[in-house]
DNA sequence: TGACTGAGAGAACCAGCGTTCTCTACGTTA
DNA sequence: TAACGTAGAGAACGCTGGTTCTCTCAGTCA
């Protein structure tokens, strides 16, 4: 077998078994069942258990990162493709097999006793972060409106991932379309022309 | 030692170790060793560290839940106690060792394996939901508001404790006044009279 | 005084798991 | 065909940690 295919099949058993039952709560052994990849093989590809963590950790922030994005490309308008980031939250929560955000949730598991975890959970969380201020600096939006949406989506991961309430994703498109309002009318598009 | 005593002096190691460094990472053993109280009586007082981990939640749910509401009621105005549980979310944060939520990071450790844990995080979650349901009933704005609220709550926390930007409850704040106008031009005060 | 109860200290037991090692078999090349 | 390198299966190793057991001892009551 390929070693790249290989490591494609740890890294499918990975994400499926720690995102859907925790990080300790897997053992290399599981991954090994899952992925048909021996312990042997494992090893050469990922050191230790941490490495394969992290690189966890770093394919699905890609994965997750470019499916939001897709998503949000699909809408033209500047202030709709805000909006759009809570449609797509909402698609998210929805799928099955959903437990919430996997860096929150690493975090609070590892994010103590692991710079690794820890280090991830900052880093995805700051390059969301970043891309609501690309979001806002197209719309010609002050950037604290930004750092508003996050806090609701990081709110609405949450509270969908522990009470699964059916109707957080809308609340919080909801509560950002006020913020969105209420930024405009302090800060109103530039003049055309 | 008296046995109130003695299980008040476990349950103060457990929410220090548990909450400084997780759960899984703490064990019994480093329990006995901060609380002086020997295994024995331990696990008298605590049939398993399943129990503890209960009671530990279940009591720092209740001094979580105090401390917030002693702190708002030092506000007469009733949009003005929305306001105050930001004040306390940033005096929160603030706090030396403050490490997120408990309820957040316990979930996300161990909410997939031990039905405990999820029952304990969806408890607090719902109570405090239901107190800002309070705060907006009092000050008679919607009921959309608290769920607003909520998500803008939880993101604070999530924000604060993994990345741990110090202006994290001020911006929370911020778009929380942001929305209580919008919600109290929608709905004005009832008219006095 | 002498059996009994309860407590503390710490060893012991047992299971889980990260990591490594052994054994076997198969495909490749001279 | 025969030596060799590599891979897989799974046992083995060593450590951790939840839970229980043992031993000792102090205090109590007949």
């Amino acid at each position: 077998m390929d070693r790249e295919v290989a490591r494609g099949h740890v890294l499918d058993a990975a994400e499926e078994l720690f995102y859907g039952k925790g990080i300790q709560a897997v053992g290399m052994d599981d991954i090994r069942s899952l992925s048909g990849v021996s312990l042997k093989r494992l090893y050469q590809l990922f050191a230790t258990k941490d490495r394969l963590v992290e690189a966890y950790l770093e394919r699905r922030d890609l994965g997750w990162r470019r499916r939001l994005a897709e998503h949000v490309e699909t809408c033209d308008d500047p202030e709709g493709r805000i909006i759009a980031v809570f449609d797509w939250l909402e698609l998210w929560f929805g799928e099955p097999g959903f437990r919430g955000c996997a860096w929150i949730n690493s975090y609070g598991e590892l994010g103590a006793t692991s710079p690794t975890v820890a280090t991830q959970a900052r880093r995805h969380k700051q390059a969301f972060g970043r891309y609501l201020e690309t979001l806002t600096d197209g719309a010609h939006l002050p950037r604290d409106l930004a750092g508003h949406l996050l806090l609701l989506a990081e709110g609405a991961m949450v509270t969908a991932g522990i009470l699964g309430a059916p109707g957080t994703a809308a609340q919080a498109r909801a509560a950002a379309r006020l913020l969105l309002e209420s930024a405009r009318r302090t800060r109103p598009p530039a003049p055309a022309g």
